[in-house]
DNA sequence: CGCTATTTTGAGCGCCATCAATTTGGGTGG
DNA sequence: CCACCCAAATTGATGGCGCTCAAAATAGCG
């Protein structure tokens, strides 16, 4: 049972029923905003990145998921983002409908769920703080702090950081221009505070230092 | 029934039951940033504004509640932004733990808790689109926009709109500075897109034109 | 009616977006 | 395996816009 993360004890056999299983190909569409919402799904590998955009083009990245991540999270009755895949990636789909059905089954799937919606609106409140107010090398900082973080939340290879985004997606989702995204990493990489043997592997350096940079109030450990 | 709004059918009595209210000055503050979560609280008058903040002192608004929204859906253990109020407000508490006894008992309520907490996420995402990619005329536009349209959800009276926040508030929601703010007023005067009888107080003169300075997508009517 | 806080307006500068060129990397076919 | 090609990333030069600092005007309040 490692097709398919995140599932616990007793719901895992029914969930299983009603699972079907999807891959995307790098750049790959899988749902687009405003989009009725029939399924949920569940990232099994790869990485998704969530986005909204404005009519003229403009775009802007509101988070990205892995492993383990669910999608669908905010949503009614349709999509309110779009989900892209950043690299290869594979996911579980569940028919919503069923979906709620078990969900009346099984509370404890259901707590698990709003309590992953609470965890996902508080990630949003504080990436409203990055965008809101911090320096493009402030909030460059923090996402490679944030996001080493749930490298190994996620049980992933901790060092070095895999960042399989490009430098567009980053700075869609820091508000800022690809331009300004290189020259922040190249700031970082002159204090010695990273090392990036290429761009999509960044290596840690000096954690404290980063983190101090990233101004960011650390929530625990 | 009319002093704690958004409550419905059968467990109205048993929420009057462990229900307490409270009121606070301009300013107060109900909750800090890190403070255990010991109640949720629904809004029944006035306004709040939800912020998190740097060690540095730098601020960012989340949100701010209105009459009927509810506070803490984020949260589990702990409180993840403050709350301070912005005028004369009043609201009701409920302790959690027999907030959670209740919920066990009335699915609808959770039900209701949960619809809410999905709203609240995707507010947060639209915000995240206006911080990361609106220029600020266009940041004051789509915050005026939505607030209207939540002014007539919450029946209050629709024009002039009124804003009981300062401009220092406003800054800090929209990620920009007071000065900016104003700024922006003044265009947007100048422009003949509203009128502002005083600084508290916007009439939007031309909603359509306001819109499309917003430039945010329209999600219904 | 005077005081203070808030808002608005003004001047100047620094930083980030823009436009443009160069370098690097990834992928494909010879 | 290497050469080539295109896309992605970096670096460079410039200008505009929003932040900073400062002053004036307006509002709110006792």
């Amino acid at each position: 049972m490692a097709v398919c993360a995140a599932l616990e004890d007793d719901e895992v056999g029914a969930l299983e029923r009603i699972m079907t299983s999807r891959r995307l190909g790098p750049n790959e569409t899988l749902v687009e905003e405003g989009q009725a919402r029939t399924r949920v799904f569940t990232l099994t590998a790869g990485m998704l990145r969530l986005s909204v955009a404005l009519p003229d083009g403009r775009r802007q990245i509101t988070g990205f998921l892995m492993p383990g991540d669910y999608l669908g999270l905010a949503d009614d009755e349709v999509h309110s983002a779009s989900a892209e895949a950043v690299e290869p990636s594979a996911l579980c789909a569940f028919p919503v409908r069923q979906m709620e059905a078990l969900t009346e089954r099984f509370p404890k799937l259901r707590d698990r769920l709003h309590h992953f919606t609470r965890a996902a609106l508080r990630q949003a409140r504080e990436h409203q703080l990055i965008l809101g107010r911090l320096a493009p090398v402030e909030k460059l900082a923090s996402f490679l702090v944030l996001l080493s973080a749930r490298t190994v939340e996620h049980r992933l290879a901790p060092s070095p950081v895999r960042l399989p985004m490009g430098r567009g997606d980053i700075a869609d989702y820091l508000g800022m221009t690809v331009e300004t995204v290189s020259r922040s990493f190249t700031k970082l990489r002159n204090q010695n505070l990273i090392a990036m043997p290429d761009p999509h592997a960044i290596e840690i350096v000096d954690a404290r230092a980063l983190k101090a940079v990233a101004g960011l109030p650390d929530h625990g450990s």
